[in-house]
DNA sequence: ATATTATGTCGCATTTTTACGACATAAAAA
DNA sequence: TTTTTATGTCGTAAAAATGCGACATAATAT
């Protein structure tokens, strides 16, 4: 409590801090390469690819899930989970905006305007 | 028991991983687009930027220092911090990569090979 | 030399994440 | 019907993340 910190984040960084939690897990990574590797959507066996139990990998399924990343039908026994392409382009594009202005730090990168 | 099992994963996964999890919270996301906005490198006054605790911002600013995204430099009796750009380029293009393949899966979103 | 200031370290409490087994449920097969 | 199978729910334990105050340190300033 050294200083007032009247300034809240942004709805912009928390949304892409939102997704880079869900990102922020290898098993959710490898779900979404699995998934986008698919010609079909696959079902739960996708816990048979990863080196995880059956529930845990469900848990990682549902945090994608409540971030509409991926979605699951089910068809009659089995639950076909597959990409929501459109949000992922979305998703996208805030990161490349995030990089962008990053990358083009007027600083320059390895100290132009101080030691580093 | 929970033993982390993120080494039964490809190193490409672990590392995506790893970056996302430095952009999983709202400060992190705002101290590099902070950084990004100084045309020279700003100090420890991040934190008054920010609605955090002293400390805490100390504490992320860390995180981000040991992957490296971000560099600080003693200079007497502050220190200045500046964006690594050139590791956020290597980062920015295996995002690029990870978001090409998603949403380019063959099932392409809304529901063509299955119902979703 | 002493005080001030910017930065860093430590310990602690609270919350969230991760991981998994035991159990429940509902569709399909026997 | 009974059994098998795929999926989902719940509780729990260990670990990690989050946030902060108390304290330490080192460079200036007085």
């Amino acid at each position: 409590m050294t200083v007032a910190k009247t300034t809240a984040f942004t709805a912009e960084q928390q949304q892409l801090a939102r997704v880079a939690k869900a990102l922020a897990h290898p098993a959710r990574v490898a779900i979404v390469q699995l998934l986008a590797s698919k010609t079909t959507c696959i079902s739960g066996d996708i816990a048979a690819e990863l080196p995880l139990a059956r529930t845990t990998v469900f848990q990682h399924l549902q945090e994608l899930k409540a971030l509409d990343l991926i979605r699951g039908e089910i068809d009659g026994l089995t639950v076909c989970y597959c990409l929501n392409t459109e949000l992922l382009r979305q998703v996208q594009q805030q990161f490349m905006s995030f990089f962008e202005t990053a990358v083009a730090c007027p600083a320059g990168g390895a100290g132009e305007s101080c030691g580093c």
